[in-house]
DNA sequence: TATGAATGAGTCTTCATTCAT
DNA sequence: AATGAATGAAGACTCATTCAT
């Protein structure tokens, strides 16, 4: 009955998400396994870390493709991506607050992601759809924190995943305030 | 040479803002007294990490008295809050991510935090200020979501510690999407 | 190759027997086994006397029913005893000299032994064979104090192991002057 | 007010009598004062040991000049010896679980203790007093083993110090058994 | 392959001791 | 002389990792 490595990976994301410092054998335990065969799976703590940084990354990253960033108004292809990276918010948290023992690929991964986002920012303040005096860098890092809150908050139950989208996309372009033309 | 206490908690306060996983060797570093002197201070490191969170509640309670919520329109208030609250970002930062071993008095505190903020949303839309399809509790996770990515973003120097007010009081409020009626 | 527990447990009383003092190191190295292996066999050192004192007392209690107290005169019961209780003499030392964490079971069983000496003592009173002037309590402190150097002296090598009954039973018994009507 | 060092003594051995593992900081107190002053009056741990291995050397060996051991009946020098170090039989008892970092002089005047009541002991029993089959080393060792004892049960509250010399000596000379001719 | 047992490395904590006042 | 503050050294404990079955 070989255990399923994507299972390990998943329940580890879920877990390490939530506690940073949960323990070896708090991760096994969660995948309902022993210290040792979570070690055959992953040569050792950091592997596992990198692991998920990767999957982070990836899951991002093919959320970022099927948002077809490039089309249409800005503001609809960021709904779209924030819709299809939902499933991957968790991730995404873990991954923003990891932010020191990125190297190599994983950085590389981390810049694209950045890259791509910020080119979405600016295509809409370009196009005239975005306001200009907040820089797409802090754009980009607003809608981090706004997913790592969401996230959060579905955890702990102080908010449906259902309206993740909703929640985090109209924040983000809309704010509090009350449009004026409304 | 007597050390301050509130010195230690300070330079305590930056580095495990930074990385949640110091060492109380690190901490002692960073303040630059020695472990056992360190352990004089603090009992240990729950104790170390109780006194932070005290600090935390204390001083955003103190930016939430200055910033005199329930005077004027809801949006000023707001905005005073996040400027009165600047200091205390990193502080606040590492409360949400402890978000566990709130207990007894910090887990009070923390609650009075969010009943006066979300008091404050609700303000705003009962007074026609904010629209009324996001839920005050929600706008509030999504304040200190933005509090930590701007946090976050100063101290990798992503983010000049002065156009933090700006930045975060102008997303939370307007969003990105260009006003309508300007 | 499986470390026993038990041989764990031996070693550890004899160690401590012979000095309270000795470190967790000491006490590994003397069970031919690592720091941390003696930490996932017992706890903390806090348990690791916990059981010393726990085998202390099941031992003695099970050298108590071996030497049937009831049976007989009350001399020769006495007798049975201390010659049960040779094997243990080193732990029954340990636990004289530990007279203050106590508690919960270990008092309950420590209650128990003296009862059951208590008891004897005064039976032989009762009985006529021993003198009224002093009182079972008293005898029974005096017992565990002869046993105690004996098993202090047999360490030390002043004294051979297989002298024990006889040293401390004697002595207990007849005392040291010459019986008058020998 | 010059602190007495006499006083820090008593107290000290006192407490380390009844638990040997009690801190500076705990003998500190328990004497009044704070641990480095207690330090200013013995120069470590080690020193205040020693000073407490001496002290209970010097008024043992006082107890035996007292009692004039080389006087009449052996027994009724026994007696006096166990009158006499009645005061001191908490120093004894700390003596006799400390017997391990015996070094140079106290280790001497330990000997020369045993030496005299050893002595004490062959005179009795070749005077017809004492039984033989008991030798003195372990008469000698049997008379620590109830002096500790008692010292223990008085400390304990279970024993009136007042009974302290003849409950010890009269167990010690008879033994439990009633005495045949009586 | 999976796992209970064992352990080296490293962190936390305490204690005896020193120092500055 | 006495003491609060500071600390080096050492012990207790935990965790990631390896090994034998």
């Amino acid at each position: 009955m070989a255990v399923d490595r994507d299972h390990v990976l998943r329940s580890a994301a879920a877990l390490l998400t939530r506690r940073a410092s949960a323990t070896m054998d708090d991760v096994a335990r969660a995948a309902g396994i022993g210290r040792a065969t979570l070690h055959r799976h992953f040569a050792g703590r950091e592997a596992l870390v990198k692991a998920l940084e990767a999957l982070g990354i990836q899951e991002t990253e093919a959320a970022l493709d099927r948002a077809r960033l490039d089309d249409g108004p800005a503001e609809d292809a960021l709904r779209r991506f924030v819709a299809a990276v939902e499933p991957a918010a968790g991730l995404l948290a873990f991954l923003v607050t990891e932010n020191q023992l990125f190297e190599d690929d994983v950085h590389a991964g981390w810049n694209r992601i950045d890259a791509r986002i910020s080119a979405l920012f600016r295509r809409g303040q370009e196009g005239g759809e975005f306001r200009i005096d907040l820089p797409p860098a802090w754009l980009t890092e607003a809608l981090y924190g706004l997913i790592g809150a969401c996230a959060w908050s579905i955890q702990d139950g102080r908010l449906a995943a259902r309206d993740f989208p909703y929640m985090t996309a109209e924040l983000l372009l809309g704010g509090a305030r009350r449009s004026v033309s409304t």
